[in-house]
DNA sequence: TGGTATAACATGGTATTTTGTGGGATTCAA
DNA sequence: TTGAATCCCACAAAATACCATGTTATACCA
């Protein structure tokens, strides 16, 4: 069992006429080890496709608890946000998914998916978003320098 | 198993046609003992490829899930800039990598690579990208001698 | 200290496996 | 029975493992 988790790297897959991707050997490799099926739900940000493991979102539920009131209106959304929208795809022998029209739909995504990892989840793009969001990225990257200590009590 | 862990000297290796590299021996014996591969990406700030192992980034994962929110848009810039680029290069039997396109690219890599170590990390140069870098960080070093104490605080 | 034998390494080429992708066939539910 | 989802098979391209050889560095012995 392998100590690290991480998805990576950004390779482009086709989409079928069925809606069939497959889903990148290395991320399969490592779902494997763990479960057979993934998590996709709509991004809350972005036009585009968020992937994750069932853990990541059991982490979050957490969180989201901790963080908010139980009858807060701020749980009910995010918990509605999220869950309401997250479903679980299990990936066949030849490790493909299949997507849903209401997830293509949102990120624009017809015939070709751009899959973008992000350490403990990805996301999946269409090849012209991901054009605009990396360099929407880099641009704001190069401004300002990101620092990780105290950027909590800063904000 | 050792107890320091850290790559260093500078070492100049052949590319095949192929992409293909020998990383170093030494960093190999090194590597060996905990993985069989090393995670590459490309430099934020310079012209040349950075390699470590998965661990480093795992740590940095969890940096940045400690540091930032996990909605936040640091934390989606982050992570999309770092993990969307970096990639595993396993090595063959005799202890090769073959490198990508885009990480050659970037580096300006053609036939020739330069492996500098870091400490933690290494990277990756074309040598005429490594002589420029190397007289900038002496002259540098020439001008204001470096410090190490309550330079962080300083910043 | 010098010379030789030995082992380790880098590197070129070849064979094998994996992976993505297309097209049916089969099952399940409406 | 029809449409959608799932499974299975097949092929081509690309990634990866394996084998072989010249060269360099290391160890050993006189």
């Amino acid at each position: 069992m392998r100590k690290v988790f991480l998805f990576m790297d950004t390779i482009i897959n086709k989409v079928d006429a069925k809606g069939r991707v497959s889903l990148p050997s290395d991320y399969r490799a490592m779902v494997k080890e763990l479960s057979t099926e993934i998590v996709c739900y709509r991004s809350l940000t972005s036009p585009c496709i968020e992937g994750c493991l069932e853990d990541l979102l059991d982490k979050l539920a957490t969180q989201i608890e901790d963080a908010t009131d139980f009858f807060s209106e701020t749980q009910d959304n995010l918990t509605n946000l999220i869950f309401g929208d997250a479903r679980r795809f299990t990936f066949d022998s030849t490790g493909r998914i299949l997507l849903s029209e209401k997830l293509l739909k949102h990120a624009g995504i017809t015939d070709t998916a751009v899959f973008v990892g992000k350490g403990r989840k990805f996301q999946i793009w269409s090849p012209e978003n991901w054009e605009k969001e990396e360099q929407r990225i880099r641009a704001e990257v190069m401004q300002n320098r990101p620092v990780l200590k105290r950027e909590k009590e800063e904000n």
